[in-house]
DNA sequence: CCCTTTGATTGATTCACTAAAGTTTCTCGA
DNA sequence: TCGAGAAACTTTAGTGAATCAATCAAAGGG
């Protein structure tokens, strides 16, 4: 690696730290954990089987169970078997589930702000750039 | 935020998730956690005091307490008192800790790998991104 | 010398995560 | 159609990370 590349590790080394770091506060606000948050954040439109959150969050499915049930109590998820395979459980998010997802998202300053600090021209670059970056994913 | 903001917040959560999972995953390789072989990362030439990391690495003092005792039983750390201050323990990093954090290192192949993907022109490019959204750190 | 502050530890609790059974439901082939 | 096996989820047990409150020991200041 050349030196530009070391000083460029270490740049996006910082980014990650200090968005991570914001995410756990953005969920804190909310009373959430990170992983509780990220788990709001997958619950799209409608309802979704388990084991797509498990393989989307790239955890156990038993992970999966405990992080839903716990939410489950709080009221900020429903499960909900699925009538045509009734070993499928299809998580779905409550308004009450909605509410705190909202203040997470409020709270999440990171991204709009960061972003704010360069122009229309540069997000466009910076975009390109980490579409390269992101293109052959894994 | 406009639609180009949209797409690039997305991008964004997407390296950091994926890079997130890669260090993880480096770290088990070591056979460490993320967290411990962040410690080991922090511990540059020879002795730190723990409140210097607890405040480094965002986190109770009690929790270094444990990371450095868990670390400290396996021998991939040392805890020696300060003579010039009694009150303070210095950790250093020893001969086996310094041979798990290059096999970390040598795991985390994600920036190099990443960044292998633009050329030196973009390297530079993205180095000056980073900088301008990073400068004005919290 | 007390008294306060500082640095680290201890104890208790919660959450995230993993691994290893275990349960229910489905599927498919004989 | 029945039974073996797979699939989807749950349960249990154990570990690590993290936080908070309380404690302890050493400095330092009046």
């Amino acid at each position: 690696m050349t030196e530009v590349a070391d000083a460029l590790a270490q740049q996006v080394w910082d980014l990650v730290f200090a968005y991570d770091a914001a995410y756990d506060r953005a969920a804190q606000v909310a009373g959430l954990s990170a992983a509780q948050a990220c788990l709001l954040e997958h619950l799209a439109g409608d309802s979704r089987p388990m084991g797509e959150l498990a393989s989307e969050l790239q955890c156990d499915a038993s992970n999966v169970t405990q992080l839903v049930s716990r939410m489950e109590t709080r009221g900020l998820v429903a499960r909900t078997p699925n009538p045509d395979d009734r070993r499928i459980k299809l998580v779905s998010i409550t308004p009450a589930g909605r509410d705190v997802r909202r203040v997470v998202r409020g709270a999440f300053e990171f991204p709009s702000e960061r972003l704010a600090l360069l122009t229309d021209q540069e997000q466009r670059l910076l975009s390109g750039l980490l579409g390269k970056m992101l293109g052959a994913t894994s």
